[in-house]
DNA sequence: ACAAAAGTGTTGTGCGTACACCCATGC
DNA sequence: GCATGGGTGTACGCACAACACTTTTGT
């Protein structure tokens, strides 16, 4: 290939990902502790650098598989960061990637064999770099994620019951939802199927399976959607001094 | 600076910038034809290569006051294009920011004699490389923007008119407003303060110029927001055969 | 029989949409 | 005096939030 613009600077490229799950009723996410100079040890996002012959998305996935033995999972551009010093190494320019998958017993040894880590959302450790920020705007773009695409497909088992998926949404977005008005929105959207299985580990009635129709599932999550629940006002309680 | 990773590999960075000006009540976008191989002569964004000693965005804000003499507008980032072959001359990341500026004569005429040119959203040619679909990128989330963040500070003169504020919101979405709608919908927000004066070139009666109020703004700008104004249905045409 | 979680409907209200007429002024 | 764009209020409907009791079954 001719070379056009030889005069100019060159750049390593980071590809770091931010890994969500959902288990036991919480979002977690998958960390690792370094392997290497600079900042061996600490804790750190799933991270590499981009080869020159490989697209964005590619290095991403070659990244992760790398790390985690994990492989088609669902990701998505989430910002880059480009501080001049924001990796003491050496100049480097983080394109950071988020990615839902569902949490099995599977990758939950995967992950281990890789030295990686699920860590609850709600006790990230300090990271590396700007890694802490990269957390941050990954959820808060998850968080309005569910506001305009339906969300659970890449965090669920194929079969999961109604209070699983509430659960979900209370876990990403930190805020305790209405049972009845969140059954009724979320069935009305037609998104689900119900089964003629219960799951019967949470409780002693059981509840319903339910699985994603995928047709509507991929249309809704191309075309938009709106589903906005406000939190379920807690009732005030007074503190007496 | 100690040198960690020697061993991978390095890219050429481009800062490709999509510009949105305000102006004649259209929405327009600063595209320049290019100055040097490949693609010399045809259409583009404005773009440059990241240097080794900027920030992305210190980058971004030079590459556009190089080729427009522009400083000191409002930009954000978009996405990073990374596909292997998007840049014939070499492989090439290029991250897309988008910016929006308040189009005066002064601006004007700086483009002009900078080689640039404002054309009409609804009439963009074929660009070079991947650009046109970065501008389709930039215009969805311009217009997902509208709907939860305030904007016309960055698009309009200091003073400006209920119905030139309109025209903005009507020209970023493509559809028409109900006008009393919007009066008492942008209205009930506090972000504009009116003033006792009036612009005349549009109408004999006279529109009263208002103001963002500053602080709102950055406050709604910062906590996000919820203006969501639906298409005025227009009467359904028969056609006759 | 009781504990623990699943399931189920109705009502009120606030927001958003639809809609038509008068006003001020320049020509 | 008329044409042009600016300005104003109300009524209706729907989507969302609030809310409490019954069902199932394992122990």
């Amino acid at each position: 290939m001719a070379k056009f613009y030889k005069e100019y600077d060159k750049h390593l490229v980071a590809l770091d990902c931010i890994i969500f799950g959902f288990d036991e009723g919480e979002l977690k996410l998958l960390l690792l502790k370094r392997k290497f100079e600079p900042a061996k040890g600490e804790w750190s996002l799933m991270g590499g650098f981009l080869k020159s012959d490989e697209s964005l998305d590619e290095g991403a996935r070659r990244v992760l598989h790398q790390l985690t033995g994990l492989s088609d999972i669902y990701m998505e551009q989430l910002h880059v960061f480009g501080e001049l010093n924001r990796d003491p190494g050496e100049r480097t320019i983080s394109i950071a990637f988020y990615a839902l998958i569902k949490v099995d017993e599977n990758d939950r040894k995967l992950a281990e064999t890789h030295g990686a880590h699920w860590v609850s959302v709600n006790q990230i450790p300090q990271l590396i770099f700007d890694h802490n920020q990269m957390v941050d705007k990954a959820l808060r773009t998850l968080r309005s994620r569910t506001e305009r695409k339906p969300i659970g497909f890449e965090l669920l088992p194929e079969k999961f019951t109604l209070p699983q998926l509430q659960s979900l949404y209370e876990a990403i977005n930190q805020e305790q939802l209405d049972k009845r008005n969140f059954r009724k929105r979320i069935l009305e959207t037609g998104l689900l199927e119900k089964l003629d299985e219960k799951e019967k580990g949470a409780s002693k009635k059981g509840a319903y399976y339910y699985m994603f129709n995928k047709e509507k599932y991929l249309m809704y999550a191309e075309m938009g959607f709106h589903f906005q629940m406000k939190v379920k006002k807690s009732p005030l309680i007074k503190i007496t001094t």
